[in-house]
RNA sequence: GCGGAUAUAAUCUAGUGGUUAUGAUAUUGGCUUCCCAAGUCAAUCGCCCGGGUUCAAAUCCCGGUAUCCGCACCA
């Protein structure tokens, strides 16, 4: 079988220590994958590059939060909803629907799935065994029955149940952006295109909070001329931040402003600027709470063009639903300049009526009777204990008073750029691999960047000579005292050597040869242009620092 | 989930109803003292899992699992 990119990229990533196929041992189970020592390594430092630009440059705040859910905070989400299809599957033409695709309106999908009623709508073949497809991993909390949950679709939902607490931490100003990585979980059907499509997966998520008539970044001016590279599903082009800002192609510059540092992000991550892209969501392929979103999206030989970064504006969604079903204030306040004096309307009980009248339920009518908006007079009325209970007239008072009002409350909006952390993984394995022929042999780099590559220098005596080989583990010692990740080797020849750290991304490598016993300098070569210079010993610390550096 | 193909060592691969499964790479230890996978000697590691047919199965059949391709799905 002829070998694509993909085989041979998936090879050295098991022989190097990159990725391994999970529990390969028991027959291996499909959408998981392990990362071995150098993957584990490479992983970190994209997600510590991913935090360079969101903690730092971004000034986000990072949080934690458990990967099993409760039933309820996703059923307020919408993702209960959006993952419990019933779905039936047409045996004649082989495809499956969706069962209130193909319903009549005037019928529920369980009368439907009972009375016998449902119809392939290709072939008109008469379809069963509705079943519902849920991509949401279930499991419960706690002994016996247990109260039900689900492993996380998307670390979101753990900052929005937060967005109280971090309001206030962040005293109360918007924008603000809080971040989190962690795993994701998606029972996916039949999870191909290994790596790229896991059922459970790293990712790197922020979530931003804007007022939604501003929503404008503060670092969108130093960046407003540079070039978006977008796809608009016909052609590829280039257009500055604030063009597509202008003319509307981006909706807003909050979106133009993480789109870019996406972009900016990637880059340095390193992968290929000509496989990179952002593409435009249709209306019909947004998520259920979403309003706007790109993809970011990079080039595989294989598998073509594939979301690695979706950069979506989920309006005031979901705090919205967790507002709904909880009932905890999650708004923001807009303070006025000055506060306004505003004169409100308000009900007030007369308790030595309503006292009499409702007996035990009267504390709790009075404060219901409180919320209510006066403008709704015609019938007043309020819900105890799932009954209706009117208030007669001689109940209350309507006063008129003066209030102080400081600000408007709203809801804020939520920019969110979610990141597939083993997609980019994936990806800067595949744009930066390279094959050559030495003497006609296949020959593999792997150009990550310095930054990225797990092991950053080899290090080497040039043989094995006692004094070399002393010299060189000295040097060794020292480099990873500094913090520098080193790989030290003294098997084989010198040539094998280089190979071995050029197959795995290793961007240096020091040979302790005869000239150092004389001089105490040390040759560096370069991996991708094989050359070398000589640096003294006492300054190969510093001279790596910098190199690494974020 | 449907249809098709495939499954031999860490990696690639030859091969067959019948003794101890081929070769290369890799890895480890020598020799060589050497700047880009050199040579040499030695060692290490394997027939996806389960069942059936058979005197005998890694090989044939069935089921499972995984991978790849096509369809469907992909918030």
């Amino acid at each position: 079988m002829p070998q694509d990119i993909y085989d041979k990229i998936m090879m050295l990533a098991k022989r190097r220590g990159y990725i391994y196929p999970s529990f390969e041992i028991y027959g291996g189970v499909a959408g998981f994958y392990d990362y071995g020592p150098l993957g584990s390594q490479l992983k970190n430092n994209v997600e510590n590059l991913w935090r360079n630009f969101f903690l730092l440059k971004d000034n986000c705040i990072e949080i934690n939060t458990p990967t099993i859910t409760p039933h309820d905070v996703l059923k307020a989400s919408g993702h209960v909803e959006e993952f419990t299809d019933l779905t039936v599957d047409c045996e004649k033409c082989k495809r499956s629907y969706k069962v209130e695709d193909i319903i009549d309106d005037n019928i529920s999908v369980e009368q439907a799935v009972k009375e016998d009623k449902l119809k392939c709508p290709t072939c008109g073949k008469k379809l069963k065994d509705a079943h519902p497809v849920n991509l949401m991993f279930s499991t419960t909390i706690g002994a016996g029955k247990g109260r039900a949950a689900f492993l996380r679709p998307e670390t979101a939902q753990g900052i929005f149940t937060n967005f109280h607490l971090l309001y206030r931490y962040n005293r109360e100003r918007l924008p603000f952006g809080v971040i989190q990585i962690g795993k994701g979980y998606r029972n996916e059907i039949s999870p191909r295109q290994g790596m790229l499509r896991l059922r459970e997966f790293s990712m790197a998520e922020a979530e931003v909070f804007f007022d939604p008539e501003d929503k404008k970044h503060p670092n969108f001016d130093s960046v407003k001329d540079k070039k978006l590279f977008l796809f608009d599903n016909e052609k590829e082009f280039k257009i500055s931040l604030e063009e597509a800002v202008n003319k509307k192609i981006i909706n807003n510059q909050a979106l133009a402003y993480y789109m870019y540092l996406t972009q900016d992000f990637l880059f340095s991550a390193g992968v290929d600027p000509k496989k990179f892209r952002f593409r435009k969501h249709s209306s019909d392929e947004l998520a259920h709470y979403a309003i706007e979103c790109w993809d970011a999206e990079l080039y595989s030989k294989r598998f073509g063009w594939i979301e690695c970064v979706g950069i979506a504006d989920r309006s005031a969604y979901d705090l919205n639903a967790h507002i709904d079903f909880t009932g905890i204030d999650m708004y923001a306040l807009k303070k006025f300049a000055e506060p306004k004096v505003v004169n409100v309307k308000k009900f007030v009980p007369k308790m030595n009526v309503m006292g009499p009248l409702f007996k035990d339920k009267a504390g709790r009518i009075k404060e219901l009777l409180e919320k209510i908006d006066v403008k709704n007079k015609r019938k007043v009325s309020v819900e105890v204990d799932g009954e209706t209970v009117e208030i007669p007239e001689n109940c209350y008072e309507i006063v008129e008073t003066k209030e102080k009002i400081m600000g408007e409350k709203f809801v804020p909006h939520v920019i969110e750029p979610s990141y597939g952390i083993d997609r980019v993984v994936y990806f800067l394995l595949e744009h930066n691999y390279a094959e050559i022929k030495k003497k006609g042999e296949e020959y593999r780099i792997l150009k990550l960047t310095p930054q990225m590559a797990p092991i950053k220098v080899g290090v080497f005596p040039l043989i094995g000579d006692k004094k070399l080989v002393n010299i060189a583990k000295e040097i060794d010692k020292n480099l990873r005292n500094a913090g520098i990740e080193t790989y030290y080797d003294d098997g084989g020849t010198i040539g094998r050597r280089y190979a071995r750290m050029d197959e795995i991304g290793t961007p240096f490598c020091i040979t302790v040869d005869h000239d150092t016993l004389e001089d105490n300098t040390v040759t560096v070569r370069d991996r991708d242009t094989t050359q070398q210079e000589r640096i003294k010993q006492e300054q190969l610390t510093d001279y790596f620092q910098d190199t690494f550096a974020f």
